[in-house]
DNA sequence: TCGATTCCCGAGTAATTTACTCAGGTATTA
DNA sequence: TAATACCTGAGTAAATTACTCGGGAATCGA
């Protein structure tokens, strides 16, 4: 029961967004910088996120990505699910099991990922980037940002 | 997020176990075929349920598993851990965080863990297998059971 | 005592999934 | 027109999963 790399990426990027991205849009590449994170991943994560409609992006020079609603408005569920990450743990494998005819487990399985997605459905992407936690590491982020290369904040 | 096959077959061994071996032990074989499982793998998987203290076994003929604790004390936590599943969310891949220098959404997966595994923790098997479902389920194992192949019921 | 049954074990392997990379292309700005 | 940055499809190496295989050891009933 694990959540995979691209899930915790999603996450993290739009977490990275909703923090920088008050004033003005911000690029991939910032984001990859400050996460740590491939540039071409982020991309290739980011088409996902757009096609969900969570993100904007503008082209060209100049361009980058910014939040398509308010931080408020988006859960965490819609971001793990706009990057492939199914809340569903029912069930998967190639196995004969369906509504059908379930096996022992089905309903199980179906109630815990029901809670699963309703917990993550309430916890907003405002409510995680305002933890104390947070705060405090993104200013840690930018501070070393500064110190490493003298190129925009924030933008 | 999602669970693995094992994590499952381990379960639903354990409330076959549950639902069957109140009179006497279940073999293996009889598991794999209520529950259409292989029985290399089951074997498999009741090497770490066996390992864990989950179960109690009887060589030879006429041998088999039982229960090694009352349902009730018997967690599907514990069981999903037995079966190597880890109930952690938290930054999997070889990437760089950990406590010292936490990613963006290290305390967030934490903290998700931690509800799931209570949730977790708090169900225990015999919660499971005396709902409804599980009820009808089980009978209508055992009576195709009786029509495929006249052999022991419950033994 | 022998054969059937059943647990027990280490190791190997095919299939699937994950986590990426790559080689292009297109829009925008200065 | 050069630089920037989004956009795309496709490919691939590594890791994980879901098994299988071949053998061994204990126990039971005949």
């Amino acid at each position: 029961m694990k959540l995979t790399t691209k899930g915790r990426y999603a996450v993290t990027a739009m977490m990275d967004l909703a923090l920088h991205a008050k004033i003005d849009r911000v690029s991939l590449v910032d984001i990859a910088e400050r996460q740590k994170i491939s540039l071409a991943y982020l991309e290739q994560l980011f088409r996902s996120l757009r096609r969900a409609g969570l993100v904007l992006s503008v082209r060209g020079a100049k361009g980058g990505y910014m939040l398509a609603r308010d931080a408020k408005e988006i859960s965490l569920a819609e971001i793990l699910v706009a990057a492939d990450e199914n809340i569903n743990l029912v069930c998967g494998g190639g196995n004969t099991c369906n509504e059908a005819k379930p096996c022992l487990t089905h309903n199980l399985w179906t109630n815990l990922s029901r809670e699963l997605f309703t917990f993550l459905h309430d916890k907003k992407l405002s409510d995680v980037i305002r933890t104390r936690h947070v705060q405090t590491l993104a200013t840690q982020q930018d501070i070393t940002q500064i110190g490493d290369i003298p190129i925009q904040l924030n933008r």
